[in-house]
DNA sequence: CGTCATATATTTACTAGTCAGTATATCTAG
DNA sequence: CTAGATATACTGACTAGTAAATATATGACG
């Protein structure tokens, strides 16, 4: 199998995963959606747990580089990015395909702290956090801390309430809060 | 079976279904959990979907309940009452059984938003925002709607993110944020 | 160019265990 | 004695993961 195949069997099984949750994605879904078969998964991957876990990174390093790279491509000083996290996320969240975060969503499934998949979620938000951080620190923010934890709240409320709620207006709601909570900690 | 003991069945369903997981919780556990028989359970609930929507609304009228009371009695004016929304979610993650919300985690495992778990779920939140508008518009507020939403999205993004990266002055950042956007939107 | 050999992917069938839900027979309390 | 709760055992379907046989692709060599 090329290294390209083994790329697309993880790409759809993240794809399916997210889609179909977690537990309730047998392998032999994922044999029937990524066209690979099951004795080659079991060559790549040691157990399902392992394909999560590829998955997962896999997701973390592309939603991090797009979400990034929407910042900084809206905004050039620190506190014009720091409103343009809550631009991005819009757009994230009126793609017809948002299905809320598959990062909170992972930890529903696995709720040990300990668990290695619960882990890997948690370092995707704490990954998130420490750019947030970066970002008020270089807007000059007074406790840069508080404010990329309390941008990180919102954020990920909006994403929750999106998806429980409908997005009808919350993403302007969530840009609001988000300045007044910048203009006022800078 | 008495009225009472039905009860404790789907108290003790409520209680284990939240710690382990809806899916995750097989029959048979929840019979060991429970103390009451298989044939008892399915004399009362039909299915276990059936099961699972009665400890849903367990859960939503004593979260409710509890909440509304704990809000009410630590503030009297609607403002007091705006923030003491953030009080009474931190007297909530700091308990140490806390293990995010019951609702958005069911909605991880139930994704079909036309699902009956999906929308008992989606219900529930409803209920809290109208709380939160009906606060806001008591209060003063100009746009109470979008006051109520911030602050739902800030709650619910407490809760995930306390799950998620750990309770550490994450309700301080809350209580600060609510304040800036409450003060904002009198 | 063609043929054989090797390696890899595939299908099919199979474990052993668990799932939700049911049937039956025993037990217990009023 | 009777009504309801119980334990035990079962169904058929599904679970993650494995075994073995078949198919396909690639590459070397004549």
């Amino acid at each position: 199998m090329s290294a390209s195949k083994r790329d697309i069997l993880v790409r759809r099984a993240m794809e399916v995963l997210y889609r179909d949750g977690f537990q309730a994605t047998g392998m032999d879904k994922l044999v029937k959606e990524t066209g690979v078969s099951k004795m080659t998964i079991y060559k790549h991957f040691r157990t399902k747990e392992d394909l999560i876990l590829a998955a997962l990174r896999l997701r973390d390093e592309e939603f991090r580089n797009n979400f990034f790279r929407s910042v900084e491509k809206d905004a050039k000083t620190p506190k014009g990015r720091l409103l343009a996290i809550f631009d991005t996320v819009e757009d994230w969240i009126n793609g017809s395909d948002f299905k809320s975060c598959m990062f909170i969503k992972v930890t529903s499934e696995f709720q040990d702290p300990k668990h290695p998949i619960h882990m890997a979620a948690a370092e995707h938000k704490r990954a998130l956090l420490e750019y947030f951080d970066d970002l008020a620190q270089e807007a000059g923010a007074e406790d840069p801390r508080t404010l990329a934890r309390q941008l990180l709240m919102l954020m990920e409320g909006e994403t929750v309430t999106a998806f429980m709620l409908g997005k009808n207006g919350i993403a302007e709601d969530a840009k609001k809060a988000a300045k007044v909570l910048i203009d006022q900690a800078l």
